[in-house]
DNA sequence: CGCTTTACAGACAGACCTGTCTGTTTATAT
DNA sequence: ATATAAACAGACAGGTCTGTCTGTAAAGCG
């Protein structure tokens, strides 16, 4: 464990509410309140709420980019790579009670206000599709046809996140899993 | 057009309102402010900010459901039966500024303090999913791989109507929609 | 010791929120 | 014409929101 400054408790809380309950129905003083800080120290780190809501986005694509590029670079079997990325989805579904993505979660609130939160949703979601376009051109002859699968693949993977979080259940997961390591198989 | 009631009035504004900003970012003022009339009005007619949300995802949900149905019972083939209803979404997307499923944008901002609201999407989701299932079966033998293809075009459904509003763009439907055909047709 | 940095506590402003209330006006029906 | 229902306008209450402000306490360092 590092120290625990209040720039990091601050961040570690609102990261938490905020996939837990959504952007818009988390309160700056819900943040510091459980962040066991104050509202000056809040403002004194981040200008605005919505300047931590980009800084929050940005831990999780740093994280989540560098795990696939992780798999990409792995020497497993293409298959392989997309049940171990499915199987990672479910776990994470089921450790965060079906919240899904928050990407897709916090564009489901706004009206385009603010460019900056917008454009990390729109660089998220190309950045999941090329992953999903890498792994199948390690698979199929045709550039052409491994990114058609890769971009199909790709709307599997979001229908799962985004079905398994209205539904509270996991199994968009276990089918968009199947379908995913059929489509790369045939 | 019928007579323009006061009910009617706020039902249709706020419908627009809830649909291109999202349930959370719409207050009773704006909705009164543009509906033209009068909160106590509004109050007449409507509970509560949750119950006139209710009231809009139930229409929603009355007229997609009306449309599915007629869709199901239709005499043409089962792949020209998902054609037309990808062909009714990439229109839905288009005239809408790329604003997604009312049901799933609203519920990406609940904590499931609302249970009505909850359970309004859970059923509306698993119906588009049995309609899917239901066409499936209209086009192959066995009854439990219907049901499992169907499955899979409902997450494809799913993921396009994500990633097209996420991305502002159109291309999650016609891959969705050339997909989905393509799983009803081998 | 003094100086600087960081974090603390919390009052405050100004705006917005939902929901209630009083009272007035309009339309309809008898 | 008169009674009844509906819609109107808008003040108000009580709370929450983001963001600013003043002031204090603690820790590191010369």
């Amino acid at each position: 464990m590092g120290k625990s400054n209040a720039k990091d408790r601050i961040l570690d809380t609102a990261s938490r509410l905020f996939h837990k309950k959504g952007y818009s129905e988390v309160g700056i003083n819900e943040i510091i309140e459980k962040a066991e800080t104050a509202k000056a120290s809040f403002y004194a780190h981040y200008p605005s709420k919505e300047a931590l809501c980009e800084a929050w986005l940005s831990t999780v694509h740093e994280k989540s980019e560098n795990h696939r590029t992780d798999i990409v670079k792995s020497p497993i079997k293409p298959a392989e790579k997309l049940d171990n990325y499915f199987g990672d989805l479910e776990s994470f579904m089921n450790n965060s009670q079906f919240r899904g993505c928050p990407y897709s979660n916090t564009g489901a609130v706004s009206d385009g206000s603010c460019s900056g939160i917008l454009n990390q949703i729109q660089d998220h979601k190309e950045s999941i599709r090329q992953f999903f376009r890498a792994i199948c051109q390690q698979q199929f002859d045709d550039p052409n046809h491994a990114d058609a699968i890769g971009d199909r693949i790709f709307l599997l993977y979001s229908g799962a996140t985004t079905e398994a979080q209205n539904l509270k259940n996991i199994w968009p997961v276990t089918v968009a899993r199947q379908a995913a390591i059929e489509l790369i198989s045939n």
